[in-house]
DNA sequence: GTTCCTGCAAAAGCTTTGCAGAAGA
DNA sequence: TCTTCTGCAAAGCTTTTGCAGGAAC
């Protein structure tokens, strides 16, 4: 099994195909949703996005927009990034690639990772339906805006 | 950067003598912690190991378990797992190494992994200070029990 | 005696649930 | 009409915080 793969961002046509050949309400708040994910790539948290989505819809509650994540995350167009532990992030290019956190900046960057076979041992008999590699540390923009200190070697 | 080590379970004598070096107390509560994390290292939940260990302590509270946690952790001799959003486990091997969790026992499997460089790309410029890879699935044991249902292919 | 640690209680933060009303087919 | 979706409120969970009493050195 090799997984490299282009990670591409889906257009919001191709996500609203999906989602109807699913059988998938498309609703006027999923929509919005689906729309902030592919503008804003940048993985949102559920606040982000309902703080968002609030300001034209204010009528908007936070469970909608949970119900709605978890509507698309089931629906197979949405990845739930469980980087942080207080916090879900999510994710609209579900193709398989690794996640950076910045500890600075709190922002999530992509990385393309490549994990064959051969990379990791004794795994043979399980059925592997999800991986998730998160990396953290420091991105360049914050190591460049300030001198290295000690806590970060 | 290559990354292949052994994964040795730490003896509670090497884990003392870091700890001292660290200058962190050893306490009778501290200490049980750690007694519990080298006798079972099967990724314990923060409620997990209160439980057991309230047994013989009575007078122990979840605080102490939780300070307790964050002091090692902090320390660098427990790694704290968030491969579950509403639950951190920990684990006693700080090597690096993969953790597989089975959706239907919910038991944690470590496995090796070698994460080359030539593995990933595009973090030349990046600080890594931490590395987790989570896979998910279905353990051997769980295959076994059960014929495969249709929602696991 | 001073510092650090423990444990109780309360609070904080994210997420889920129940239910009634609204929207959509 | 009938099903699905939305939104408010409340509850559930893990984790954090504040503070007083206690232990350790």
């Amino acid at each position: 099994m090799s997984t490299e793969k282009k990670c591409t961002l889906p257009t919001l046509e191709q996500l609203k195909k999906t989602l109807q050949e699913r059988n998938i309400n498309l609703s006027h708040q999923r929509l919005k949703v689906l729309e902030y994910l592919t503008s804003h790539n940048t993985h949102p948290s559920t606040e982000e996005i309902y703080e968002a989505l609030h300001q034209e819809i204010t009528t908007l509650s936070k469970s909608t927009v949970y119900n709605t994540l978890k509507v698309l995350v089931e629906a197979g167009v949405v990845r739930e990034l469980m980087i942080e532990n207080n916090e879900a992030r999510y994710d609209i290019i579900t193709d398989f690639h690794g996640h950076f956190k910045c500890e600075r900046c709190g922002d999530i960057h992509n990385f393309s990772i490549r994990l064959d076979d051969l990379a990791y041992k004794g795994l043979g008999s399980y059925l592997i339906k999800q991986r998730d590699v998160y990396f953290k540390g420091v991105c360049p923009d914050c190591l460049e805006n300030k001198t290295i200190s000690q806590e970060d070697l």
